[in-house]
DNA sequence: GCATTTTTATGCTCGACAGCATAAAAATTC
DNA sequence: GAATTTTTATGCTGTCGAGCATAAAAATGC
């Protein structure tokens, strides 16, 4: 968390930001509320800031309460590649945490985000005392684990415009669209590359080509979804 | 877990079974033990038996006491992947468990195996009323989604060289080797395509072409390690 | 405002690898 | 032990997609 903090937000924002930690955590009692918040931290990142970096060692459990993240990583040969995205309430950095490792990934802001934080022995006996939250976790995990898996099929399995249709899909269902049918999140091609694993000149490539066959429209460097249903039959086809 | 059951061992075998179970949950007071000790089960799946099905609903928590197990899809066009695999002592399944889910996937036993098996309600009591325990869970889901994280980077981004290399790495990591060099385990052609993403005949026409080069020795449908350190760097490169 | 960098766009070439075919070897069945 | 199925092995062809080049458009810096 070196780099992390860029300015500290107004106390009521603060509080504000404090109970939106809590929708990870339902169910507890008004005293364990009370204990816990008086360990959040808030802090933002800026557009484009670190969150955290590969290899640095876990300081604590972290919380996206405002903004959006990325989790990315150099590759094989260079070659990033978007490995989870994360909005708002989702946790961030967990794996290494509790695994005990340094982060294998870095974590990037989309745009500017708000980040909750508990230090980390702090937050282990909340756990360690309450099997409740531990549990909401592992559910937290366990629905991250299964995407991460079928991610991975479709990606080592699907073509080139499926992976695509996927990740459009991907994001439609994290962040929505706008009143106007626009993607609500605001990713450049080379992101959308590498969240689909593939070169930035082929995202182009098929984003155009999407675009001439009336999937899609680009108005600039957004899209704008026009046939969903066409879209899914192309993330199925493969 | 409807057809797991193909024949029940010896109350005494089964005793051991039971012990090794807790490997998974040390630091355990003698009271616990005892209480959770009551609630589980021991089962044997003979080789190539599902210990689960795709689209099944979760019973209870899984572990594979003996042998080994595979989890495996489908894929998208057919084209089946093995997510990962198991061995003692390793859980097993839980992720649709935590989830809420049904299975995305199957497991299958790849040598007679000896599953332990709780009932998923009193499984959420034990871990909601000890918190060490998710934590331990916590620690195991972590380093797995770990891995599944970097495999998803390699699959992606390796050549056939490279991903088999890493294959063969992994296996003998995870099963190690025999007093001659070995694989421990013998997994067919086919499974050791569908671990590195491709298809048969280019992992057997892979495992020819490191075989030649001196790095492994083929005896049958064996694999002997021959020059490790070329594995290694094979796999690097990508 | 202009200059520089970044992002978007498109075309072309080459190689990795899937898909298929064929066949030998091994395992399994009867 | 003969017949059938499965596994292992290798060759050939077509194509998906990476790698590279070029350039226009947009964003950023000064």
């Amino acid at each position: 968390m070196a780099e992390m903090p860029v300015h500290t937000p107004a106390v009521a924002q603060e509080a504000e930001y404090k109970n939106l930690f809590f929708t990870l955590f339902p169910n507890l009692g008004e005293e364990q509320i009370r204990a816990i918040k008086s360990e959040i931290q808030i802090q933002t990142v800026r557009k484009g800031g670190f969150i955290y970096r590969e290899d640095d060692t876990p300081q604590g459990f972290l919380c996206l309460l405002h903004g959006s993240a990325k989790v990315v990583t150099a590759g094989v040969t260079g070659r990033s590649q978007i490995i989870r995205l994360v909005k708002p309430i989702g946790i961030l950095g967990y794996r290494a945490l509790f695994a005990g490792e340094n982060y294998r990934f870095s974590a990037k802001a989309l745009d500017e985000s708000v980040i909750g934080f508990i230090e980390k022995t702090a937050f282990f006996r909340i756990v360690r005392s309450n099997g409740e939250v531990a549990l909401h976790i592992l559910r937290a995990i366990a629905g991250e684990l299964g995407v991460s898996n079928i991610r991975t099929v479709a990606l080592t399995q699907k073509y080139i415009r499926g992976r695509l249709a996927d990740s459009l899909l991907f994001l439609i269902g994290l962040y929505g669209l706008t009143d106007d049918g626009l993607l609500a999140v605001s990713l450049s091609r080379e992101d959308l590359a590498q969240l689909s694993s593939m070169t930035t000149s082929n995202a182009i490539r098929t984003l155009s080509a999407f675009a001439s066959e009336g999937v899609i429209a680009l108005i600039g460097k957004r899209i704008k979804i026009v046939d969903r249903p066409r879209l899914e039959k192309i993330s199925e086809r493969g």
